[in-house]
Parts: C-alpha cells; structure tokens; sequence
RNA sequence: GCGCCCGUAGCUCAACGGACAGAGCAUCGGCCUUCUAAGCCGAGGGUUGGGGGUUCGAUUCCCUCCGGGCGCGCCA
C-alpha cells in the first residue's frame, strides 16, 4: 500500500491530466510541508508550470483543486501565498492507515521493481589490520545492501578484498623468516602487521633482502606452487580475522571476491580493450584515453596495464564489471568508497561505456572522512591509525560504564548485553546519520549521548514503548484498532510513522542512509512528546486500545527502521 | 597547472529549487507519589564565507573571489 504522500501524489497526477491534458508534470507532484503551519503535504506544481502554463499560479492550482477529489484523505485543500496548495491529512484517515498496516510484516511498504544489484563494500586489504577507516564503507554499505534488498532487488553483497599485490611478497619472506606461527593461529593480524613491519625495517638496510622480495613476488603472480600454498594460507587467516570483525558488527556478504579472484581474466580484458581501439600502448604502458568527443572533458588516463606487464587495480575493476555482468546479469553495480576515488571511478565507468556496458548503471557512492576533534584524519593519541577492533572494544566499554551508572539494578550479563548493544548501535548510528559526504568530527560523547539523534535515543524510545506493551496484559500483535487521534501528539506521531515508506525509498534512491536517521529521529522524538503527554495504560478503554494500536505501529517502525541500518534493538535497557 | 569536495547558530551537524533556514550540545528557565527522567516542555542565539548571475522563488543551480581538505599515468 502507498504512503499517504503518494495517495496523494496520485490524486494530484489525475487531477493535473484533467486540468491540463497536454501537460506532463515531472518529480513528486506532493512533498511533504516545509513547515507545519502549511499542514503535513502541499503541492507545488502551480508555481513551478506558471511559465509553461502561461498562467498565474493560483489560477492554475484553482483549476486543479477543480478536478482534485481528495475528501476521503485530508480536509479542504488551501491555496495560500502564491499559489501553493496546503493539504492536513484527516485524523480519521491517519487512523485507518495506522491499522491497516499495523500488522503487515512489511509495515505497508510495497517492494519496487526488482533489479539485480552488486553492492561492493568494506574491501579491506587482506594484509593489514581493519582500522577506523574502514567503518565508513562496511556501516554504508551494510545498511545500504539491507535496504536495497527489503526494498525488493536482487542484491549481491561483495567483499572485495585486496587481497593481491606486492605486500604479499614482504609477507612471504615474513612468512619464512620471521613469522612466530603460534602467534599467527592465536591472534592472525597482529602477528601478519608485526611480520609486515620487520620485513619493511629489514629491506631498508639489506638491498639483498629487498631483492629477494621482489622475487617471491614475481613467483607468486607466476603462480609458483609453493609461494601460492603461503599466500593461501595468509589469506585464510586475514578471512577468519576480518569474519570475527563481521560477526561483532552483524556484517556480512553473499560473495567474497577479492582481486585475486580476477586474474585469470586480466589478460583477456587488456587485449579485448586494445583490439577495441578503447586501449592503446603509450609509453610500455597499455592505456585508456578519454580524448574522444563522447568522453568527459580533462578525464585523466586510466592506466590498465603496466610497463612491466603488472596489471592496475583499474583493470581488475574492470574484469570485475565483466564478470558482475556475465555471472550475475547484474544491472546495476554499487561501489561504496571514499570520496577520494572518485576519479578512478570516472574512469573506470568510462572506460566501461566504451566496452559496451551501457545498459547497466554504474554508483559511486562515495563518502567524506572520519576526524578526529583537531579537524585532521581521527587518529589515537598515539598518532596512530585507530584500529577496528580496539575502536569496538571502546564503544562497549564506554556504554557499559553508562549502563551501570544509570541502570545499576540490572544485573550484569544483562548490562554487558545492553553496552554490546547500544555500544555498537552507537557508532553505526553516528556514522549513517551524517551527511554521507561531508566530513564529519568523531565524537563518542555525542554518539553515545542519550539525547538527540543517536542510536541510544531511538533504543531507549523502542524500549519505553516496548514496556507499555508489556504492561497492557493484551498480545502486541492482536492490536490493530481502531484508533482515534484525538490528541495533537497523537496526530503527529502517526504522521511520522506513516512516512517510513517514503523515507525507506528515498534512502534507497540516493543511496543517503541519513535520511532513514532523520525519519526515525522523528519518530523517536514525536514519540517522546506522546508519552509525555499521553497516558497509555490508564486511559479509557477505547483510548487506550487506540493508543496501544499506535504504540505498535511505532515500535514495529523503530525496529524495521534501525533493523536496515544493521542496528538492534533491545526488550530493556 | 587540471580536477573534485567542503565553508550554515558559540560547537557538532540537517535541509539537495519552495513560504519566517531546522536539530542536538552548550547557556538560561520550568517538569518525576503516574507506562524506564538514559526523558519532556520553554527561551535566547543566523546577512547560510564575500560578490555577481539564472529563477516567481536560491543554503540548494551557474560564474567569480577568499579560506580549508583531497586527488591527478606505471600503489590500492
């Protein structure tokens, strides 16, 4: 079923072909009101077809409003200022929206036409450690892969690892000379990161030595057995270290398809390039130049294979777009990455047009950094890159210590849940609801603060609700009505409530998980002026069964909402 | 040099062509014998970096200047 925004945007598109038959209105024809003074919807297509309409704005949103039957959704459309039409949705209305969809399991939000979807996230390299940077694209990219898919695609959840290039020599020389093998199966990364850093000290005195890791390199991507049999070996502890990771932040993916899986298929996508005439050679270098009148102006070269005959991560993206395509007959392949690839990724989209995939959509979703408070690249006191797992580590501390200062009653494993919990939820939390690309200030007071627009704030409202529901002696989920919204507070939460369809789609369609925060920070907060105001359990039988009804509406929403941004919510807390 | 991003309240951030630019924190003032006060209600606080332009309408689009960040052929 249609949000109330789209009933009316439906209303409005049949009232506008009546009233101008030619005429074909783009975007949304109802957005909601910019301020409640106008009501909860207005339509500002009048103002913006004057020019074409030849015509005054209030004239032509009367002769809508003429062919416009909206009686049974909201009161008596106004047109005010000039010439935008105000709509207040209908208590009554409200009111049936909230039972009908109280029960569905999908809350009354219809799944969309389904494409097939590869969504490439996290990709850490399989040679380090996962630090702080790395949470941006795992928490996007998780949230965005649950939402895409509850909105009804196909989707493809790919790690793409970089697992593949001249670290692994150093790490196979490590591997033979100074690896500690006992400290590798205990705790695989830090001993691969102490490994990494002896090797790196020694090749800058010993040139012996750094020559001897350049030819486990060469023997490795030769495909030397014995080199090979390491480097699998390398990288089946960084998988079990990063699934560890995974499994704490509720993360996960259908397919991991790191660099290494493609390339067999590099070769092939260099010479099917050049004898395209896309690439050429310049320099002993095979290149892609964007110079033609189709292409993009100051479009840098892509460079997809080198001198030395060694191939790009340019070309492995590209076999990666083959194969997404081939395999998976993907029509629509998602990249969540930092900001600063935006150029490789121009070029590779490019590069890709030109190979024929035309009918597919290419998405950089890219995103700003992590900072810390002195507005530089957030890094420990130390000065060091913060690690994942530590940064983990800190969030359920700092939510235990606030755990058992406001709830000290509770006992302690449960406590431990509840930091575990709200820890995480916190930093994931904090992480969607900026701007996806701006930069933001790290902060763990404000992403743990229970007031504003936090994790722990919409928990702590899921669990207020969840506790009357508790109390009330009736199951949750035979409530379904019928409701009267007689109470300003009342109105508007249902209000919020209703719009999760419209908030779930426009995070999907632009790829900005910030707005599904916004919406569910209303929710919460319009939630929290109900329960001020309105008491639940002692009202009037027929008040309380609406309101009832009304609370698990919002609780349903609370939970689906957080739910697509990989956030929990708990029972208590 | 070329290109991208950013500049909004004291601070941290929203608003991606619509009406007087919104939150949280901080500041000030109220609300707990009543469903979890980890909360709620209220007040003050802005020439949206400057200047042009497009538009009925610009924080939003275009140009320019200032300030900050980032990227740019053999790393990923």
């Amino acid at each position: 079923m249609n949000s109330p925004r789209k009933q009316l945007d439906e209303r409005f598109a049949r009232a506008f072909a009546a009233a101008f038959p030619d005429l074909e209105p783009e975007g949304d024809l109802v957005v909601a009101a910019s301020n409640p003074q106008h009501g909860d919807y207005q339509c500002n297509q009048a103002l913006a077809l004057a020019r074409q309409l030849k015509s005054r704005p209030r004239d032509i949103a009367a002769k809508v409003l003429k062919q416009l039957d909206v009686t049974d959704l909201c009161e008596a459309p106004e047109i005010a200022g000039p010439g935008f039409v105000n709509l207040t949705l209908r208590p009554g209305f409200l009111a049936q929206q909230v039972a009908e969809r109280v029960g569905d399991p999908r809350l009354g939000v219809d799944p969309a036409p389904a494409r097939t979807l590869v969504i490439d996230y996290s990709s850490p390299n399989a040679a380090k450690p996962m630090h702080v940077g790395h949470i941006r694209s795992t928490v996007i990219g998780d949230a965005l892969a649950r939402t895409l898919r509850f909105v009804g695609h196909q989707v493809i959840a790919d790690n793409h690892l970089g697992d593949w290039g001249t670290q692994f020599g150093q790490l196979i020389v490590g591997w033979r000379d100074f690896a500690d093998h006992d400290a590798l199966a205990k705790r695989p990364m830090e001993e691969i990161k102490r490994v990494y850093q002896a090797v790196k000290e020694r090749e800058e005195q010993d040139p012996a030595f750094k020559e001897r890791v350049r030819q486990e390199l060469v023997a490795l991507q030769g495909g030397a057995p014995e080199q090979t049999a390491i480097w699998e070996e390398l990288i089946a502890l960084s998988r079990r270290y990063s699934e560890n990771i995974y499994q704490r932040l509720g993360v996960q993916f259908d397919v991991w398809h790191g660099e290494s899986f493609y390339n067999s298929m590099l070769a092939e996508v260099v010479t099917d390039l050049e004898n395209r005439g896309i690439a050429r050679e310049d320099q002993g270098a095979v290149v892609v130049f964007f110079d033609t009148p189709t292409d993009p102006p100051n479009l840098k070269p892509l460079l997809i294979r080198k001198s030395d005959g060694a191939y790009l991560y340019g070309t492995t993206d590209l076999a990666a777009i083959k194969y997404r395509v081939d395999t998976w007959n993907a029509d629509l392949l998602v990249y969540v990455t930092d900001g600063r690839q935006q150029d490789h990724f121009k070029q590779v989209f490019q590069t890709a047009r030109k190979w024929g995939y035309t009918q597919q959509s290419l998405e950089h979703v890219w995103f700003g950094t992590i900072q810390g408070e002195d507005r530089k690249p957030y890094k420990t006191r130390e000065g060091d890159t913060p690690d994942l797992l530590a940064l983990l580590d800190e969030a359920e501390e700092r939510a235990l210590a606030i755990v058992r200062e406001k709830q000290p009653h509770l006992s302690p494993e449960l406590q431990q849940r509840v930091a575990r919990v709200v820890g995480l939820g916190a930093v994931k939390y904090f992480d969607l609801s900026q701007a996806r690309t701006s930069d933001y200030v790290f902060s763990w007071d404000k992403m743990l603060a229970m007031n504003g627009n936090t994790a722990p704030y919409m928990q702590y409202a899921f669990v207020r609700i969840n506790s009357i529901l508790e109390k009330c002696g009736i199951d949750p989920a035979t409530l379904c009505g019928p409701l009267t919204l007689d109470d300003p507070a009342e109105r508007s939460l249902a209000r919020a409530a209703l719009e999760l369809g419209d908030a779930i789609e426009e995070t999907a369609a632009t790829y900005r998980p910030n707005v599904l925060t916004t919406f569910l920070y209303e929710v919460a907060s319009q939630f929290s002026t109900f329960y001020e105001r309105c008491p639940v359990l002692a009202a009037d039988e027929a008040v309380r069964t609406s309101r009832l009804t009304l609370c698990r509406l919002v609780a349903r929403t609370l939970e689906l909402g957080l739910s697509l941004l990989g956030i929990e919510t708990l029972p208590r807390m």
